[in-house]
DNA sequence: AACTTTTCTTGTCCTATGGCAAGATTTATT
DNA sequence: AATAAATCTTGCCATAGGACAAGAAAAGTT
């Protein structure tokens, strides 16, 4: 008997439905994997992201302080997403956000060096890549439409629905920040969801 | 004498910074002028966007409509700003936003097409469309956060230092479901501004 | 296991903003 | 100019969610 070849990673992200062997071949080597600790940043306000990273375990989540100092969660990011703060990467400027590891976690990493010429060398690279960037933004402005329109109570609701295992895996006064709202708030919200 | 003659609108835009003059003679002809009537719409929720444009002249809006029906502001367009609907053009599926003249408008239109062919052969076209919709991502996040962090009325000041224009052309409903608020409160807090 | 620290819940009271409706003002239409 | 239709303001009252503080519970540390 033998056994079947673990399939890389990456695999789950760059598959030959979108990109041929030779393509694969040119960009699978150029991540490295990437531990990161609990608690550990992958990115710190005021310096400029040069890299970026898929996640393959663990749990991260992006936030700004804002002028009173308080923390504002951003964004979450679990197996398989993207961990990318677009503007400060693509832009090369410092950023505002933050970016720490909720629990220890394996990321593979790219450089923008590395990135810029794959992207300006392989199409599918690129149609990729800026499919990857527009989903992120759709995603966001979903987020800020339902600020706007909807109710604390459904907000957390929906991240319930789309996104339990962060629900499971995060602290309440993070997922509240996320939310808009103060873990006060989330709290009461929790008690009367669970006693329908 | 002589008259100068009059630079293209579209060399706002593209520049000889940032495109040499081949460049430019391949980009700027595939731009067709367009004309837009007050009220007329430039995109339909249910519709793939197809196209997208500068403004040369004009006031335009993004809107959504919410589960009850509540039309929500997502963005403000004029003079040479792009206007795109990132998500439904390169995703190439129906959208939820609504694009509308808010005065009669002058713009430049680019199809889906056209831009496939300039993107995936001319590096600096890529790279400035890039930027454009990282920048574009980078203003969204910024509202998102000053809807979490920041009072209605800091959200108003916000905008008015930053788009007085807006201001001025656009009506206090429109301008209130952008800050998340409604028009009654608007109204009051510009009353308690221009009291101060 | 004992202790410390962080997280979560709950109570009391407070504030920013919403809902509704009436009137005033401005803008569009005939 | 007269009328109609939007838009903006204001009053009154309602409510979602915040501020603060005290415990309870859970997680991390020695």
């Amino acid at each position: 008997m033998h056994q079947k070849p673990k399939p890389h990673f990456l695999n789950n992200i760059f598959n030959s439905n979108d990109f041929n062997k030779e393509e694969l071949e040119a960009i699978l080597p150029k991540f490295k994997q990437k531990a990161f600790k609990k608690n550990s940043f992958l990115l710190e306000q005021g310096k400029a992201a040069n890299e970026y990273w898929f996640v393959e375990s663990g749990f991260i989540r992006s936030f700004v302080l804002d002028i009173k100092g308080n923390d504002i969660t951003t964004n979450f990011y679990s197996v398989d997403d993207i961990v990318i703060d677009w503007p400060s990467f693509f832009l090369r400027n410092p950023t505002r956000e933050n970016i720490q590891a909720l629990t220890d976690c394996v990321c593979w990493q790219l450089d923008f060096d590395t990135f810029q010429k794959l992207f300006h060398s392989i199409e599918s690279f690129r149609e990729q890549g800026r499919t990857t960037l527009v989903k992120s933004y759709f995603n966001l402005k979903s987020h800020n439409i339902s600020m706007i329109a909807d109710q604390a109570k459904e907000r957390y609701e929906n991240l319930l629905k789309e996104n339990p295992l962060i629900i499971q895996n995060v602290s309440l006064k993070h997922i509240a920040t996320y939310l808009g709202i103060t873990d006060t708030s989330l709290s009461r919200i929790r008690k009367e969801i669970s006693s329908e």
